[in-house]
RNA sequence: GUCCCCGUAGCUCAGUGGAAGAGCGUUGGGUUGCGGACCCAAAGGCCGUAGGUUCGAGUCCUACCGGGGAUGCCA
């Protein structure tokens, strides 16, 4: 049970005793007392319950407030209670409790922080889901890094998640892939080609071309195109998997688009709608009904010489994720594909799904910025950096730190200048410095012979600055459910901030080691502190996919 | 035209209907080193504008203004 739960639940039995003993009228009691973290210097938690209750109570939120205040039982986890206006109940935890927590931190280890509201479910984030035609951009860092995260962070809530890769190695654009590389070698072997604009223009379709000459010579100038294609396919999609492995992703499912068509599954899905009476033919082509939905105009469905959109490929697709019975699918999309959603909604809910159990993140772009100048990123333009070479400047963990932490909401834009920075300005350095520092405390430790007592009593621990960092820990559930019921891993960003913060402050004030720190029973209750906060930020750094080293 | 996202401190951005925040920058302090890649403090806000809902709106609704994106029988 959560913090706020036990005060909720405080504050709960607090209004019953006001009632039972007339000092509150009879009424309803709301059964979930809101919970707060109020503004600095208001206590640890607030309850704003007062207000909404004023007018069933008929006296003014701050006579309820009061009352309750008064019925509030102290001792144990309350410390303190305050009533301010307009009718705050404002509540301090109580120094033992929080100091008696460092063990239950300890205790709790690498799970410290986790919740249970996910177990027993199962869980599919699909990420990624780029087509092996070319290399991945810093678009694709983002998604990858979100939803590797949020995989994450749905594991700590309790579910069961499969991470899931979507790609598609046929069609048009694989074949306009295959005529590049094709015609590149052709040109390294002195042949003059037609060039199409359709081309695709990256520096990489040459590479793959050398390769090919390098192993083959001049023997497969009248290949088949589907020898290019295969050939280029291989080698694209061991680059991206490999700038994947550099920031720890790893899939547990890699779906090909072209089982569904062969599987018939896409043509179900076109039966179902049409009895539905949402798809019909028209033109040629068959559409949906988008108009039915809210939608400007209908879509085709199945183009007129009988091929598939992409849209009817994804409905399968998405058919197929709740016929393997996942109870909650995250789906990471970058805006410029979020609008193919509607009707992939569309659909499912017209053929009997139930479509809350999906959601959608859709985050805005990336741009990176190299001396204050936007690095334009295009994929048929030869001008772009790649996720791998933005790895090689400024390393994974400023990569996976950057752009998670930004809301999905915000466009991104990628500073170079201050990543490659390892100084104050840059957060990622600022909290593994944290991690580092507690690290190199405990070495210390070690080195001057002073052994980890598992007695230490914490209950000597009342330092401003140790209750804070306490404080700070204590917020880790709070944070991943936060994160995890909204999607939203930037919020662990923000918290590591706060933590190490917590910790440096502390750092600063408190010495922990002698001879700075002479009372050894404060030492051993500080090195205990000092490991809490440790695993504390290891965890956070680990839900965000960045390290915790011990020496920077 | 329609749809989506954004508009909060000089800059970059958090903000779960309840009492305006952080980092950077600026100004001023802190160390005879448990690694200063640190700490503390100050200054700095009609939360784009105007209405509405609510006991209470930065947060929800409507309209408008400004910026970005999407609007293919491409993926």
């Amino acid at each position: 049970m959560t913090i706020q739960d036990q005060l909720s639940d405080l504050i709960h039995a607090a209004l019953t005793a006001a009632q039972g003993a007339g000092a509150l009228p009879a009424f309803d009691l709301p059964a979930e007392i809101p919970i707060q973290r109020p503004k600095a210097g208001y206590g640890d938690f607030a309850s704003p319950v007062a207000m909404a209750l004023a007018r069933f109570a008929k006296q003014p939120p701050l006579a309820v407030a009061q009352t309750v205040a008064a019925h509030l039982p102290t001792g144990g986890l309350v410390g303190k209670v305050e009533v301010a206006p307009p009718g705050f109940i404002n509540l301090w935890l109580s120094a033992n409790w929080m100091a008696a927590q460092v063990e239950r931190i300890l205790q709790a280890g690498p799970s410290f922080g986790d919740a249970t509201y996910g177990q027993g479910q199962r869980a599919q984030v699909e990420f990624v889901s780029a087509n092996p035609t070319g290399p991945l951009t810093i678009g694709h860092g983002r998604n990858a890094v979100l939803g590797d995260s949020l995989a994450r962070l749905l594991e700590a809530v309790g579910y069961q998640v499969t991470r899931e890769y979507y790609y598609n190695d046929a069609g048009r654009q694989m074949e306009l892939l295959g005529e590049s590389v094709r015609a590149r070698y052709r040109q390294l072997l002195g042949q003059t080609v037609e060039w199409s604009e359709d081309y695709y223009q990256g520096e990489d379709i040459i590479e793959i071309a050398r390769e090919l000459q390098a192993e083959f010579g001049d023997t497969l100038a009248d290949e088949p195109l589907d020898r290019f294609r295969r050939f280029a396919q291989e080698v694209i999609t061991e680059t991206q998997q490999a700038a994947l492995t550099r920031l720890g992703i790893r899939f547990d499912v890699l779906f090909n688009e072209h089982n569904l068509t062969t599987s018939g599954e896409v043509w179900e899905v076109v039966k179902g709608l049409k009895e539905a009476g949402v798809a019909y033919d028209a033109e040629g082509a068959t559409w949906i009904r988008m108009t039915q939905f809210g939608g400007e105009k209908d879509r085709v469905l199945v183009r007129s010489n009988g091929e598939p959109t992409y849209s009817l490929p994804d409905i399968a697709y998405h058919k197929n994720k709740f016929d393997r019975g996942f109870d909650l699918m995250v789906n990471v999309l970058g805006a410029d594909h979020a609008a193919q959603y509607p009707i992939v909604a569309a659909a499912l809910k017209t053929l009997g799904y139930d479509t809350s159990k999906l959601h959608v993140v859709s985050y805005q772009f990336v741009t990176l910025l190299r001396d204050g100048q936007v690095v334009r990123m295009s994929k048929r333009k030869a001008n772009y950096v790649t996720l791998n070479e933005l790895i090689d400047e400024v390393g994974p963990d400023v990569v996976r730190y950057f752009l998670l932490m930004r809301s999905v909401d915000t466009h991104i834009e990628f500073d170079l200048n201050l990543a490659v920075k390892q100084s104050d300005d840059n957060p990622v350095y600022y909290v593994q410095y944290a991690h580092t520092r507690i690290a190199g405390v405990l070495r210390q430790a070690a080195e001057r012979g002073i052994e980890l007592d598992p007695q230490a009593d914490v209950s000597v621990l009342s330092d401003p600055s140790e209750m804070a960092l306490i404080r700070e820990m204590l917020r880790l559930e709070e944070v991943v459910t936060l994160a995890a019921k909204q999607l939203a891993p930037h919020h662990l960003c923000f918290y590591a901030t706060d933590l190490a913060t917590a910790f440096h402050t502390f750092y600063d004030r408190c010495p922990v080691l002698p001879p700075k720190q002479t009372d050894a029973a404060l030492t051993q209750a500080r090195l205990k502190l000092c490991a809490a906060a440790q695993q504390t930020l290891a965890r956070t750094l680990g839900l965000l996919g960045v390290t915790a080293p011990d020496r920077m």
